[in-house]
DNA sequence: AGGGCTAGTTTTGCATACAAAATACGTTTG
DNA sequence: CAAACGTATTTTGTATGCAAAACTAGCCCT
């Protein structure tokens, strides 16, 4: 251990809520899970008061759905939560969009567009790893350039949810085109300072992405999409 | 105490954490205001384990601030804060009425018609309380009216954090005025189902709101602005 | 007299102990 | 044999205890 030279940075039971929130966020705790106490006080190696914090923490956030005395699971969206969350996060990431267009600074502009180089490498390159990974950088950069901390929070914290469904591995030939396309029309609207342009653009981008994960849903790829009874 | 009927309907860490998020927005407990453990499990009589659970939960809420090792302040806005806040607001409130132009009942709207009526009755009487109470009761309709509860949800929580504020006791006689007029505007609006006119009116509705609560920051009436250092 | 150090107190953070609810499961009974 | 009851076990919820960090205040020293 090297708790001598590096003092532990942050409080334990925010350690313990990023944490908690990556495995979700990464689907390593799937959608569903039950969140048992001892177990994850071992894993961890943290006792039940910060665990029992950070799972607090989580529901507030929206992550984690507490069921009274039978403890916490990871959050469950049916169909319609989706397109609800879908819903709100157009109208944040056009808010973010119009407020970008007219607050965004030359250097911003210019490492959007050297991701979208390399996002147009990724494509070439059919590595949708990559590729997704520089998708969300570029979005976060949008929403960066509104300088809006509060936006930047609540976007982030609705699309928390939406990521715990991982839509990843899928996106076909046609579509991811259209999304590339869309993205390299980002570009020209934010260096053209059309706030209105890329609001609307942001929002037809997003509700692709909402047709998308629906079809998954339906399909099954996702996961099953039947609530708890409760 | 009548705990033998009664049956506590909600955990503990739930109860106290409303009531809590009670006070703060009421302004019981001043934007600043350190929240001592011991001091306030006394005042609830609870144990100091839920307490700290729901005090988590409204630090994930944005509703009070975690200070490492030296607990937790209810937040404190500054100017900069509050002008964010109300740029996300508008844009939430914008899109609950777009929704709401497309998808309010005839009930709904009927409803609302008959809280308008009331509102004028008040603000005829120069009865501010009785406004507000009004005013708060139409937004949550409209909002409701939108039929997106994670719409609803956000929209509650960014809106508890300017509550804090409270700036309710002040409205001067123009401004008064205008608010009552766009009211009846945004029954026109919905009645008419025009969605984008609705947005523009709401969005333009909270500017106001929001030049408003700026100018009494400024004159130091709402409460001193500057922030920790940390 | 003022600044800084140090001992004492308070307060927070984490761990553990205890109580109540829920779950699991074997047994019983119709 | 299935349904249901009752007990054992697990798991959650709450309270308390203990250690470390932060405040307080008094003292010493320059």
């Amino acid at each position: 251990m090297n708790n001598i030279i590096s003092i532990p940075r942050q409080s334990l039971h925010q350690e313990v809520a990023n944490r908690l929130r990556q495995r979700i966020i990464e689907g390593e705790l799937d959608p569903g899970t039950k969140l048992n106490e001892r177990e994850l006080c071992e894993v961890m190696n943290v006792s039940r008061t910060p665990l029992r914090e950070a799972v607090k923490m989580l529901a507030a956030e929206g992550l984690v759905e507490l069921l009274p005395n039978r403890g916490a699971v990871v959050a469950r969206l049916t169909e319609q939560d989706v397109l609800d969350t879908f819903e709100v996060i157009a109208g944040l990431e056009g808010l973010s969009g119009e407020l970008a267009a007219a607050r965004i600074t030359a250097e911003e502009l210019t490492e959007i567009r050297a991701l979208q180089y390399e996002m147009r490498a990724a494509h070439a390159r059919r590595d949708l790893p990559t590729y997704y990974g520089l998708n969300a950088r570029i979005h976060e950069l949008i929403n960066a350039a509104a300088r809006n901390p509060v936006l930047t929070q609540t976007w982030r914290n609705v699309n928390a949810r939406l990521q715990v469904m991982r839509f990843r591995s899928n996106l076909d030939g046609a579509k991811w085109d259209q999304a590339l396309d869309e993205h390299e029309r980002m570009v020209e609207m934010l260096a053209g300072r059309d706030a209105a342009g890329l609001r609307k653009l942001l929002i037809d981008h997003l509700m692709v992405k909402r047709d998308t994960v629906i079809e998954l849903m339906r399909a099954g790829k996702l996961y099953q999409k039947q609530k708890e009874n409760a």
